[in-house]
DNA sequence: ACCTGAACACCGTTCAAGT
DNA sequence: ACCTGAACACCGTTCAAGT
């Protein structure tokens, strides 16, 4: 134990775990081979001797992350089918919650780790288990989107100048009174929801655009239109 | 009209414009702030005089897309609240299409251009005005996601080593015998699926995968299921 | 087998200077 | 007002070399 600690050599998985650490106190742009490097005690070069390059690291990390959040999600247990892909989805958002980078990245990249087919696979056969064609599993797969790996796509947030990242919540002591005048003016509906939702302040939501109330919402949509869709007869439905 | 054309002064418009094509041409990689000048005839330094930073380069690539998208969308005209929106989805997507590098580049930005909350306020004033309160309104708008952009997060494609990014769809003549067989190992339900698909191949759509149909399907859900909620009394709901 | 040092071809950006 | 040239502090990456 003398000072300088820690000469375990490197590895593809000590990398990537440095990477991610990395990338989660510092953000996407933070991580640079030299800087990953530094982190690991070591010269920017050693890394290319576990990576083949850049491309790699971040298809790494994504690996990681995405194997984290799969298996949070666990294979599923013997309760119906809406109840366990709710389960699976809503442990999927934990593990993502504590990488919200995720998301962006994984939109940058060109595949998917292996674990995700794998996972796919499994509410594939939940779904075929409790009675869907493959034809409409299929879709069902692309209705559910990202929900699967416990994120939504928030392109829209009523906060025309907030800060965060596009796809973030609103805090509701965000909107100042001046701010929300000049909304009125050019966004009169979108000045009035907001109006409406603060005045509604005695519900037991978490606050103005809970994302674990809106996540919910948006799963139970797709999961009760599946349901009818599965076995149709209970209401009209055509397409 | 010598040999040197075009010597137009610079101006922030022309200067995205030539982004957007440069990003259109060969991606976002290829987007450096000494290429863009090259394309322009101009010295790089140049751009600094009309945008800050490159970071504002990025936001005004994604308004000047967004714009467009928005602007295909439309006002919406007066048919019932789910055909138009429909329409103006669907019209959304044909922008989109020619931009297939946008959704991921928005998954990176910190703030909307004003013109997406123009467009959302429309939407909301279409669901208002069909009765929906600003309460069930404000959650329609979470469920949507990006579909009113006119994309849809594809992060699943079941193709483990396709080309293409990962919202990609696959087409199916990609998936050859052998890569088959070593997926019914491993993912059985997967396979079953991509065997089912492709000996249905009697009907009309245009492939595996079929993007347009994917998109329309996970619209109509979202669409019947809303309607559902406004009006209740058809069939059994809870939560 | 694993890691390093020096070097190369790029980046975004600052700053003083040109017209 | 608009554009430029040289320079700075970074990148990812190659390559020959160390142990």
């Amino acid at each position: 134990m003398t000072a300088r600690t820690s000469r375990t050599p490197l590895s593809r998985e000590r990398v990537l775990a440095a990477a991610v650490a990395l990338v989660d106190a510092h953000g996407v742009p933070a991580l640079t081979m030299r800087r990953l490097a530094a982190d690991l005690q070591v010269e920017a070069m050693s890394l290319y001797y576990h990576l083949p390059d850049k491309e790699a690291l971040l298809d790494g990390v994504l690996e990681t992350v995405l194997d984290e959040i799969v298996r949070a999600a666990g294979p599923g247990g013997d309760d119906v089918w809406q109840a366990r892909l709710r389960r699976q989805f809503l442990a999927a958002r934990q593990v993502m919650l504590r990488h919200p980078w995720a998301p962006a990245l994984l939109a940058t990249r060109h595949t998917a780790p292996a674990a995700v087919y794998v996972y796919y696979d499994g509410i594939l056969a939940t779904l075929v288990g409790a009675g869907f064609s493959y034809r409409l599993a299929h879709r069902a797969l692309h209705a559910f989107g990202s929900l699967p790996l416990g994120f939504a796509q928030e392109v829209f947030s009523p906060a025309p100048a907030g800060g965060g990242p596009a796809g973030a919540e609103l805090a509701g002591a965000e909107l100042a009174g001046a701010e929300l005048a000049a909304m009125a003016d050019a966004l009169p509906h979108l000045a009035a929801m907001v109006a409406a939702e603060v005045h509604a302040a005695g519900d037991p939501t978490l606050g103005w655009c809970d994302s674990q109330v809106e996540f919910e919402f948006t799963l139970d949509l797709l999961l009760d239109g599946l349901a009818r869709l599965r076995a149709p007869g209970s209401a009209a439905a055509d397409g």
